[in-house]
DNA sequence: CGTTTAGTTTGGTACCTTCCGAACCAACTG
DNA sequence: CAGTTGGTTCGGAAGGTACCAAACTAAACG
């Protein structure tokens, strides 16, 4: 039996948002899995938890969405309430948790204070070198200064353009 | 038999300036790890290119200098060869190839482009979420709006400083 | 030619990560 | 109480990574 037209084209419009949704969990999931060192399960999950219009999915709505296992849903969902990149609510007489991503809030400013950690921690790497080469080879240390000075003109710059838009985002938080 | 003091002292000394290196290399190269995603190896390896006061070290050196096996290195070498991170130039007369690291211009060059090359990456991924948001469910996205603001003006700002410190960065390599 | 030098390639081991199924537990429900 | 629901914990299995030792190769040397 051939179905009738519209019916046709509303299972077409229906496949088709369904597997732009899947392109888009699989496309996020894995920058989330570089940008915050996620096993791809867990990653997956978290993009859903980012991307889905509910106001926070069940554990099954989890496992039924990406079609993982029990055991690996639970795992994946408390590393992510570990990390503090999700949370959990209830609802009264529910006994299940509703999981959703940890207000923008924490997501954004998080993002930042982590990128302001990484540029810290580069600056002092670079430092050390630079003291090293200084005291063990005066020659070498000379002459990659310039370069060098505009790497760390460019840190500095970062640094404090991080610490600036940190306190703008933590002022309107409160 | 017991050393006369000078020797205690030259022996201490000599080990205080070998930990000391070594301890060096440890923490620049955990650091190369993260940073490029190199195996530990090949990130003490290039470490050791890095800080050594050479002009060029040979695979022996190499070799030695770390106590891996002769395979292992050869292996490490040629990926951060393959990386394009390290280069090697010969003497007339010898057969050894000396490696040393990829001039200081490809270093801070590489590692600003690849950074802007991250946070044009991010910017398109946001853009994308908050496209789908704006679709499928316009409060969510009203909602965040102010924080998502701040957050990619700090990109944008980030982005420009990226572009200004490669200009001139290749300014100076001409 | 045989020998040495400077590496490369091959095959295998050890470890680590990620996921799963199955058994388990704890709270509530009738 | 027994049964169901909402998970957690445990013991692998599969796959990937990083390293090593040993065999090999290719160029130079005498």
């Amino acid at each position: 039996m051939v179905p009738s037209e519209p019916t046709v084209i509303l299972r077409l419009q229906i496949h088709f948002m369904v597997t732009a949704n899947q392109q888009l969990i699989e496309t996020l999931g894995v920058h989330l899995e570089g940008e915050y060192n996620l096993p791809p399960l867990a990653a997956r999950i978290y993009a859903i938890l980012i991307l889905t219009d509910e106001d926070g999915l069940t554990f099954e709505d989890c496992l039924e969405k990406r079609g993982a296992s029990k055991s690996s849903t639970s795992t994946s969902l408390n590393l992510l309430l570990n990390m503090g990149i999700i949370t959990y609510f209830t609802k009264p007489g529910d006994r299940r948790r509703y999981f959703s991503i940890a207000k923008q809030k924490t997501f954004f400013l998080a993002k930042l204070q982590e990128n302001l950690k990484r540029v810290e921690k580069e600056k002092a790497i670079i430092t050390l070198v630079l003291d090293y080469h200084k005291k063990s080879s005066p020659k070498k240390f000379k002459e990659g200064q310039e370069r060098t000075h505009i790497y760390l003109d460019y840190m500095n710059k970062n640094e404090a353009l991080l610490t600036e838009s940190i306190e703008k985002l933590k002022k309107i938080l409160d």
